[in-house]
DNA sequence: TTGACAGGCAACCAAAAGGTTGCATATTGT
DNA sequence: ACAATATGCAACCTTTTGGTTGCCTGTCAA
């Protein structure tokens, strides 16, 4: 969970899952066309990154590797750990509110 | 968003955000005693770095300063990025099984 | 008013992250 | 077979990150 915490941390992970979500199953080659400012190994150890997550899966066809969005760890961050936040939201709001009111009292 | 997700990375800082989540408004002495393998200054920047993601709020009361979590950018994370995901879901694991088999049937 | 208490600021440090270059390996098409 | 293609590996460098120590500021309470 931590790991893809960290494997989402980076824009240019997020921007590669994107990638992968507009079409899935691209090869390094192929991905690194969308990262012009960056070398094929930076976009490797990324990808490198991302499969240590789990969140993206790899075949092997040949000389060259497909790249597969895997989207299950970003929903279980959603189910795991939104979930939970998101029930309180309006509730933690109207108690920052309320907080912030009698602030206002106190003063 | 990228703030939002660089704050999340942290385990440390997930913890913060949990521990607001099940006591809000507490003040950074309070936070400190819940992490005692950490200095009040490490906390401290980590509550910072969650407030500048804007994760959490802060109110002055006297001498402390009270933590409150705010849900709103957890939840926009749900709704911007982990919605489009879930949406393909079930669907990019089937194309995966598809491609998986695919590959099978070329060796 | 003077300690004690809560927190802020700045310098510094070690480790991790992001990136590069250079070379090696495996596969494919001719 | 061989040149081109697709990727992997390793060393190295720079910046960021997470953490510390030391000191300063503001506030409360006796």
């Amino acid at each position: 969970m931590d790991a893809v915490f960290k494997a989402l941390a980076d824009a240019s992970r997020r921007d590669l899952l994107d990638r992968l979500h507009a079409d899935n199953g691209q090869t390094l080659g192929q991905l690194c066309e969308g990262l012009p400012d960056m070398t094929r190994q930076a976009v490797s150890k990324h990808l490198a990154i991302l499969e240590e997550a789990n969140l993206v899966a790899t075949i092997k066809r040949g000389r060259e590797k497909l790249h597969y969005l895997n989207p299950v760890p970003i929903h279980e961050i959603g189910e795991r750990w939104i979930g939970k936040f998101e029930r309180s939201r309006l509730t933690a709001l109207s108690e920052l509110k309320k907080a912030l009111e009698q602030e206002k009292r106190d003063e």
